[in-house]
DNA sequence: GTTGAGCTTCCAGTAACTGGAAGCCCTATA
DNA sequence: TATAGGGCTTCCAGTTACTGGAAGCTCAAC
């Protein structure tokens, strides 16, 4: 199967797809012409790794996961540590996220949004620390 | 004042300090041997840039809430407009981080953990979709 | 005078792509 | 058979917001 088609089933961009070959995530086989030939197995690791990125999981974290995907002898606990460490930077992202959400609304809240001048979220973000 | 003390007054890295130069946040003097003299003024627009990095805008943001802080002909229209839309991406990317969360912790909450390969992430990650 | 800290510039690297240029290859149609 | 188009290739550069490191000048203290 040529790149295009590839691209069709798994939702990845060509572009991101040569780019996955290029650090080595995958390996497909090549035609006498120079194209790539993706085999079905080339398919079910970029959709594995489509999805991992879907979730989030860095590029080095899909690296292990189809690693260990890929290998029968590996201990689930190797994986869910993998899992779980992505959880727990999710989660603190979140947090870190909620607090300048709360902290924008209630400026934007306050904000006139009108044609003066005043504005307390430049008044909050000049509230001098220094 | 020299840089080391511009950073540790506003709490950025001089490496920091530096690349806002660069890209023209600020603009410092400079003494007669080189070494940049920052003033009063320098200190609260980095203070202002570090306080607004530090609600996630970006500093194309942080360039235009600067010019709108500096211009006192300013609409806080102008400013809300700026704030409304970050607050908007935020609640988006929190949104999408809150899904990432949900599937990985139920992911890890159903995998065992340990020395056997059945791995129940692994399974949702191979899940073929195409 | 020398040492060590502080300052300078410049280059490269980060993460994960993405856009674009230059140039083959393949197929269909006139 | 010539050509037009679309698809494929590689390679280079750009994105965001820094960060690390090297080479080298400057300053203050002893």
């Amino acid at each position: 199967m040529n790149i295009k088609d590839v691209s069709e089933r798994t939702k990845l961009p060509a572009k991101t797809i040569r780019y996955y070959e290029d650090i080595g995530l995958i390996t497909p086989a090549r035609g006498e012409n120079g194209y790539r030939k993706f085999s079905e197995n080339d398919l079910h690791k970029l959709a594995f790794v489509g999805r991992a990125r879907h979730l989030g999981f860095s590029i080095e974290d899909c690296r292990n996961l189809l690693a260990l995907w890929g290998d029968n002898g590996r201990s689930s606990a190797d994986v869910r540590a993998i899992a779980q460490s992505h959880l727990e930077q999710i989660e603190a992202k979140l947090r870190e996220l909620a607090e300048m959400r709360d902290t924008l609304a209630r400026l934007v809240h306050c904000c006139a949004g009108d044609n003066r001048p005043d504005c307390p979220i430049l008044e909050d973000l000049a509230k001098t620390h220094i």
